[in-house]
RNA sequence: GUCCCCAUCGUCUAGUGGCCCAGGACGCCGGCCUCUCACGCCGGUAACGGGGGUUCAAAUCCCCCUGGGGACGCCA
């Protein structure tokens, strides 16, 4: 048995999406698991619209999942004679030949074909004329005319294709350059891939790639293709559905850890496990478990594993990726302060964009701290502020400012008002973060420290 | 239109003929905890698309219907 091989092969004409992010993570798996390679394949042919900056976006969004390759980046731009020599040795063999029929004639066969109630076909009219070679002739493939074309789909089962279906299509443009079939078939026998997991939007190529093959004489890889990725309203998942782009994702502040994790499980099942790490991944990933009916991205989900992963992830990780979330006026920050406020920050972040906006009465200077003046109006009351102004008191006159001392302090201050503590907290929040809702009071105060907290309950006194 | 694929809670799914009047997770709702918001914990809501078979027995196997998706390029 061969080293299994498997590949991602992106099209450079757009970022890395959800989708193919998770091709590319179930091939990664596949490889991973059985000890084999997993290369990546740029199939930047079509040269309208690839582009290098594409490339090198799909390239960051892999590293950023971690979805590293043993073999590659391969370009089939530079792989030109490659193909030219393979669609050489079809037409020697005669399972190639030239057309000259023009792109109308053929759409005229197609729109014949459809009102006879069949499959838009070219009808195969240069199959056996003899066509010479010349500046406006394509290389068609000489399919069978009858029998069935079958493959055991990984993921699938077995699935059938009458010949009939297939028609003589193109291996080779007017311009010279190979097409997407055949550039396929050509490197996957090249970088002798073994195993080939693929989108659904994919099966109908999968038994031409296979008359490819069998014209080459060469065994087929097996295939395996995986249910699409619908948006909410079950329709193929684009740019009208919201963020596709995975670096999109972690703009919003999720985890690579969690995009996998959310990934993995769309069409993926490990008995009723939710949480998995890149080392469960591979022990337990196989193709049997993978599931064969499409499935909708719902972000709330992923959410959930985002915040579960911000609670598990060590703080000075959590520290600099939150740096590059805060809003530009509050930079530069400490890297050690954010890793004080960050555990108090950790079990209420859903992202760390939101962790950003729930950092920023921590990292604002006493003048400029935003008040929210619903919150004022209701809390920040003449009574309130008559408590405000003793605690202040209260508090200046202490050393240690940290949590055990706080609570001591206000305490002994509540016995002393017979007041309950909940009278004077959420007053206290108001004047300290502006806002309602904030981690816990003194855990809050003692981050923020003595100073700022005192500034900003004379700043409210006043 | 033709062909291919798919079909369990709103969503992701478990289930491979009896263990299922269907289990887990997210969401949602309620409760507990509580200085607010969260976390956490406890509980609840909610599904086998329809119809025929096969079988002692069907969510599970077969057929039809319906619904959904995908593909029919000198794009990938």
């Amino acid at each position: 048995m061969n080293t299994v091989t498997t590949r991602f092969a992106p099209s450079p004409t757009g970022y890395l999406h959800i989708g193919g992010a998770r091709t590319a993570l179930f091939n990664w798996l596949f490889a991973r698991k059985n000890d084999g390679h997993f290369i990546l394949r740029v199939e930047d042919t079509d040269q309208q619209r690839s582009t290098p900056e594409m490339t090198r976006a799909i390239i960051d969004a892999m590293d950023w999942l971690g979805l590293d390759y043993d073999r590659g980046p391969f370009f089939q731009s530079q792989r030109k004679e490659e193909y030219l020599s393979y669609i050489d040795s079809l037409i020697e063999k005669g399972s190639g030949y030239y057309c000259n029929c023009s792109p109308d004639e053929v759409e005229a066969m197609r729109e014949a074909a459809r009102k006879k109630g069949l499959k838009p076909k070219y009808s195969g009219k240069c199959r056996d004329m003899g066509v010479k070679p010349g500046p406006d002739t394509v290389i068609r493939l000489k399919a069978p005319l009858t029998g069935q074309t079958v493959f055991i789909d990984q993921v699938k089962g077995p699935i059938y294709l009458d010949n009939q279906e297939l028609d003589d299509f193109v291996l080779q443009r007017k311009d010279g350059t190979p097409t997407y079939n055949l550039a396929v078939v050509v490197d996957d026998i090249e970088m002798g891939i073994t195993h080939i997991l693929r989108g659904d939007d994919h099966v109908n190529n999968t038994p031409k790639q296979i008359l490819i093959y069998k014209a080459l004489g060469v065994d087929p890889p097996l295939f395996g293709h995986v249910p699409m990725i619908l948006g909410p309203d079950r329709k193929k998942l684009s740019k009208r559905h919201g963020a596709l782009s995975v670096m999109a994702y972690r703009e919003m502040g999720f985890l690579p850890e969690a995009m996998l994790n959310y990934l993995v499980r769309l069409g993926w099942s490990f008995k009723d496990e939710e949480i998995f790490s890149k080392e469960d991944l591979i022990k337990k990933f196989s193709l049997e478990n993978l599931g064969s009916s499409a499935c909708i991205f719902d972000t709330s989900k992923l959410i959930w594993l985002n915040s579960h992963y911000i609670k598990e992830a060590d703080v000075s990780r959590l520290a600099s990726i939150l740096a590059e979330h805060l809003d530009q006026s509050l930079l530069p920050v400490d890297q050690s302060y954010l890793e004080k406020i960050i555990p108090l920050l950790k079990p209420r972040a859903g992202t760390m964009k939101e962790m950003a906006e729930m950092a920023e009465f921590f990292l604002a200077d006493d003048q400029s701290l935003v008040y929210d003046q619903k919150a004022v109006d209701k809390f920040l009351t003449r009574e309130t502020e008559a408590y405000l102004s003793e605690i202040a008191m209260l508090l200046e006159k202490m050393d240690a400012f940290d949590q055990k001392a706080l609570e001591e302090e206000l305490g002994n201050y509540i016995k002393k008002r017979e007041v309950k503590f909940k009278v004077i907290a959420q007053p206290l929040r108001v004047a300290i973060t502006g806002k309602t809702a904030s981690p816990g009071l003194f855990e809050t105060m003692e981050v923020l420290g003595k100073e700022r907290v005192l500034n900003r309950l004379k700043k409210t006194a006043q």
